[in-house]
Formats: C-alpha cells, structure tokens, sequence
DNA sequence: CTTAATTTAATCTTGCGCGATTGATTGTAG
DNA sequence: CTACAATCAATCGCGCAAGATTAAATTAAG
C-alpha cells in the first residue's frame, strides 16, 4: 500500500507555502498599512530609511534585495508622498541619494504600532518566530551567495 | 549598554526575510522553468492541473489562494501555449472548466527533474525543511482563517 | 412567476518584480 | 589624452497580485 512520494504534487513542496505565506502576510499588512497611505515594499522601504537617513539607490537595493527598475519608480511615489527626498550626488552624478524627510520621520511614530498589531495576528509562538527567522535567512544565505555579491556594508 | 529593541528595524522583522526568501526561491527557479516556457505561478498551477485533470477556476484558486483576476489572464497564457483547456460548464454556465490536455501531461514529464534540481540549489537540511513546512502552514492557516472560508473540499 | 440576492468569471486599475537595454558619468589602459 | 570598460539610475516590456466593479447565470423569496 506504499503511496509513491510524487515530488511535482503542490503539498509536497516547500517552496508554495513560503510563496503563499509570504502573499498571506502582505494581505495581512495591508489595513494596518492603509492607514498609513503605504503598500508593503513602501513601508519596508521607509524602514531602511527610518534606520539610515540617507542612502544611495544602490545602497537601499542591497538591504531589501531589489533592484533600480523596481525602487526607482517606487521612490518617486514615496518622494510624491512627501517622505522622501531624491537627489544627484555631487561627487558622483551617477549616484542618485535618497534622504528621509521630517514627514518620513513623522510617519515612524503613526508605524509605531504596526509591527505588534501584525504580530497578534500571525499568532506566532516566539520560538517557531526564532526557528523560522534563522532558516529563512539560511536559505536566502545559500541563494543570493551563488549568484551576485550582497556584502551588506557598501 | 542595554539597546533597546526596535521593532520598526529591518532586521528585527520576521515578515521581511519570508518576503524576501520567497522572491528568491522563484528567482532560483527561473533557469529550471524557462526551460519548460512556464513563469513560477503558471507551474503551481500546472501542478494542481496535472493532480486533479479537471477544475473550475474557483477550485484552482482554493489551491492556490488565488483569484479570478490573477487565474483568468494566467490560465489563458497557458491555454494559448496549449497546456490546458477552457470550457464553460453546460450544468452551470457560470463555471470555466479548465482541464489538462495532453501537451500539458506531456510538459509534467519534461518537470520531473525540476524539484530535485531546485533542492539542490536551496540545500537545506531535510529536519529544518520539515519544521519550516509545518510552521508556513501553520500561519497559512491562521491568516486564511480569520476572513475566507479555504476549506480545501469542495 | 417575478423580483431580489448570490455566485462566478471576467475586466479594470494600480503597483510591484525582474530581465534587458539605454544613457550618462566615472575610472582605467595604452 | 583618448578609447574602452565599468558603474549607476532610469526606462521598457511582461507577468503577476489584489481590490473593486461588472455582467451573466443561478437560486431563493415573496
């Protein structure tokens, strides 16, 4: 009676739940993110600002793996918002420096309350969080080292 | 010389490394699907197709939690590679049938090799991959639970 | 039987995400 | 100093995702 393992079934991958968690998550997001005029890649975006203050495209790219043709168009809608400024780097006029600005800086306090009202969503005990948190960046480890460099101090 | 935990930092998110795995994990899967001219959601859908032959639109989004306003153009894209067909039911006209043709249960053969090559890429521990499988269906399953009812059977 | 509510796929709009290309700027080799 | 390579941000095309709306078909209620 020996079921053979079928590898090409959907409920024997562990790549569709972490895409369908990951999807299921942004959902969860997004009434909190609403109130703050923010999708999710905005507000992660606003989070590495929040952190560095000022940082080349390039730089924020590197922290949140993604690219110019993705952060470029996002950027202008964040600098459209008000929370952001972009600007020409005068040392180098390649480098495009995107800067927080005191309506960015603001928006963290409204955010405040974010990360906690996820949290009680997920229902997530703290050490499957501390598990999971390790293993996923094992994986993105693994990936993103077998092709392009992401050293996360530029 | 305590820092105090700041929840509004990149690296203090649990969300993030899910996002980012998951962007990663298809990007991974992008050379071995390119062979098969299928993008990431058109082989989840596959998959699902090739399991059960014969379903209504709303069913593969059960699957795959999914919508009509994603699943319609996709299931045409593979219709037109011809992959699978579309029908309306004649009991209730409402109902899109998508069924498997032959060409799609050929391209399972040409997908075989698929999943053993991405394990190869992703090399993680078959005891870690187990937890991380219980842990995603777990949150999968308390998201979905809170609004939309994804009872699998219908 | 007729009207109203429900179900379903399709459509529309917005915003990623990414591969590929472009164009401007800078660095380097001869 | 000049040609060539490298480095950026920006652009383009395509394919998701998801919310909102639409239109057709079916079911339920009066």
């Amino acid at each position: 009676m020996a079921v053979p393992f079928d590898p090409l079934k959907l409920e024997n991958q562990i790549c569709f739940p972490l895409y369908a968690c990951a999807k299921e998550i942004v959902k969860a997001y997004k009434p909190y993110l609403d109130e703050l005029d923010l999708t999710y890649t905005q507000y992660i975006t606003m989070m590495v600002m929040w952190e560095h203050k000022e940082l080349r495209v390039k730089e924020v790219g590197k922290y949140l793996y993604l690219d110019s043709s993705t952060l470029t168009p996002l950027l202008k809608r964040l600098e459209e918002k008000g929370y952001v400024a972009r600007r020409r780097s005068t040392e180098d006029e390649r480098d495009l420096i995107v800067s927080i600005t005191d309506a960015g800086t603001a928006l963290r306090e409204k955010a405040r309350t974010v990360p906690a009202r996820l949290a009680a969503c997920v229902e997530l005990e703290p050490q499957k969080a501390a598990e999971l948190y390790q293993t996923l960046y094992q994986i993105i480890g693994t990936l993103t080292k077998k092709e392009g460099n992401f050293d996360q101090n530029p």
